[in-house]
DNA sequence: TCTTAGGATCCTGTATACCGTATCCCTGAT
DNA sequence: ATCAGGGATACGGTATACAGGATCCTAAGA
């Protein structure tokens, strides 16, 4: 018992068995979202090696995937630092972000099944329900739940490798910055119009949901920027 | 002496130095590219390490670069493999690359200078004359080019790096099915189009030309699979 | 002859150790 | 206070080792 799923031939006898640099990877990730390792971190090798109790061969591959994420920049012989989003950063984020959610949308529209859209409505239960008692921290972790399920309703998996790392960032800019509690009444609309099977209104929603998000980081680190002036 | 330039503090002294990896890397996609690795071939890394005169370490880190481009497929203890592309993983390629070029066709009109204009006609005229001199390859090549002048163009660096992995694959394909002359037409136009300021204008013929190029490969697809019927 | 069990083998994933060298930082002299 | 010199540090890469999963080959059995 206790296993469940499992159809056909290939079986997943330790379908959770995952690379060491996976796990590494997801940990210091984790850390970059978490503000543990703050922007301007170095990371250096042998000291996650040796926190982590791994060799430094996971940990530099971690790194490179962080690299590839755009979370760590490596500059040769020097090694990775956690970056530092700038302005012109963000704006290039929120672009790219605003077209592949909006396609993703569209597609989701179209191709959503009804189970998947029942799993959603759960979500946003789940969101409303933190809502109602205030978690702001579990509100923060629903309005993310909420994005990347999206992105599995359009059934487009490249659409979902390129944009998750994309989410990654954009979680950690929101987490610094934005309010939760507005931005879940708006995945309540916006589920709506995917669910209403119109590629449209669904299109319209997330173009106009991605530009609210853009501004609110906008004007929340204008704020920041007036508190703590240029160094 | 011998050494030039090196006015100030640092200075690029190797600044072609570029790590082992990525050499390793670039080496092994053109060699993917060029079906020198077709679809299905295993890269094992003691062999290809052997082969390139280098350990497994920079073999290693080029493959899971590779995997993050899409090239690569690995399996857990099993390693990597070059993938093959099914006619789903075709389309969501032109349904991303057509949202994302639509947008970076978009940006380049607003944003492009002069000068990168003139660049840009530079290689236009470069696939010009190998169209007259019927040089397929070079005509191949300039129109990589020139998609890859256009990402430029759009000033968004994110933009170009969540879309030139993309390209390789595109490329790619083209090269195994796409017609350059054709091609080459439709550039033309939608250079124009992006010279002229228009961001409308330019993001038409993107989807325009975006959507040319996914028949081009549809039908030249579905005709290979009528001459060799599945396995 | 076909199937199956078992073992040999290949290769990945990880660990260790080590070297050269670029960069950084501290110290000391001017 | 500035600058040069000399470690110390840590990356980039090499070499080697080894456990264990995956694969393949072979030989025994039905």
């Amino acid at each position: 018992m206790s296993r469940q799923a499992d159809a056909s031939g290939s079986f997943d006898i330790d379908a959770d068995y995952k690379p060491l640099r996976d796990r590494v990877r997801d940990e210091l990730r984790q850390r970059i979202i978490d503000d543990v390792y703050p922007a301007g971190t170095r990371l250096v090798e042998t000291e996650i090696a040796a926190q982590l109790g791994v060799s430094r061969l996971p940990v530099r591959e971690a790194i490179r995937a962080l690299e590839s994420e755009g979370f760590v920049k490596t500059i040769p012989r020097r090694g990775a630092v956690v970056v530092e989003l700038s302005a012109q950063d963000i704006e290039e984020l929120f672009d790219v972000r605003e077209t592949l959610e909006v396609l993703a949308s569209r597609q989701a529209a179209t191709r959503a099944t009804k189970a998947e859209l029942r799993r959603v409505r759960g979500i946003l239960a789940r969101g409303r329900k933190a809502l109602d008692t205030g978690d702001r921290v579990a509100l923060g972790k629903a309005n993310e739940a909420f994005h990347d399920e999206i992105l599995k309703l359009s059934h487009n998996s490249l659409l979902q490798t390129v944009l998750e790392p994309l989410q990654g960032r954009l979680h950690w800019l929101l987490r610094q910055t934005g309010d939760p509690y507005d931005l879940f009444e708006e995945h309540s609309a916006w589920f709506e119009a995917i669910a209403s099977g119109s590629a449209d209104l669904a299109a319209e929603h997330a173009r106009r949901h991605a530009r609210l998000n853009r501004e609110i980081v906008r004007t929340l680190l204008a704020e920041r920027q007036q508190q703590a002036p240029p160094a």
